[in-house]
DNA sequence: TTCATATGTGAACAGTTCTTCAGATGAGCG
DNA sequence: CGCTCATCTGAAGAACTGTTCACATATGAA
């Protein structure tokens, strides 16, 4: 305990600083669900993810569905597979991606689900 | 239909390919989508937010939480405020800021779900 | 083997993001 | 008023990201 963290920070309620700070995830850890976030925040990556939810694509349609280039496409199932979110079945010289993460796929139906939803509330937007 | 859509791109499988971008949700979903992603794809950020969880905390106290100088939080929870993720309550000269966002919330407790999950199955991890 | 095709890769460039520093704002206190 | 403290802000620089281009690899067919 008392441990002085090195940062000459004030603290108001210290009692709720001890818990909250207790309970925080270890730091590789919160680097990890970063990480994970950060593959989600781009948008052609999410097209090509939502893309696969219903089952696997290869690249080339991959890239008809994103609208991205074959190398941009390449590029990004490169980045998700070093990450374990999708993995690839060769068949010839074609390559076939698919889900592979479950918590990931949760993460894309909630967004599904949101999107959806605020469709609904806010159908302003139009589709 | 017929949409040449501008992109030389080969298709193998065209029904699938029609199928999914007609799911495909609107490119303005998307990017709002990836943005939210994003702000979640800092490990910063997701100490602030994470702290946040059990209920608000003055700015000072965050920096106590996240480890982060006071400007640093400030500015975080700045672009925080923008996006609606957070809102801030004055009192004084004291800023005391909470979580506004249920679907973030949802966002992250499935987050940390899945940190304590998995400190089950890969212990080797530790603390 | 040689060729065409499907995918993968590296380098480079533009755009974005995160942090820090210095100073601004604004509230409370004397 | 002048002073202090908590927070906020803008600018600058470093670090990172996404795309493109050119080329590499590898498979299947002829």
């Amino acid at each position: 305990m008392a441990e002085p963290d090195g940062c000459a920070v004030r603290v108001v309620d210290a009692e709720r600083v001890a818990s909250v700070r207790e309970r925080m995830p270890a730091e590789r850890d919160l680097a990890d669900t970063a990480e994970v976030f950060g593959l989600l925040a781009d948008p052609g990556r999410l097209r090509l993810l939502l893309g696969l939810l219903e089952g696997e694509l290869c690249v080339c349609d991959l890239a008809a569905v994103s609208g991205m280039s074959e190398s941009a496409v390449s590029h990004a199932l490169r980045l998700l597979r070093a990450h374990r979110v999708v993995k690839a079945r060769r068949s010839g010289r074609m390559a076939y991606y698919r889900l592979d993460d479950a918590h990931v796929r949760m993460l894309l139906d909630l967004a599904v689900a949101h999107i959806e939803h605020s469709e609904v509330t806010h159908p302003e937007r139009g589709a």
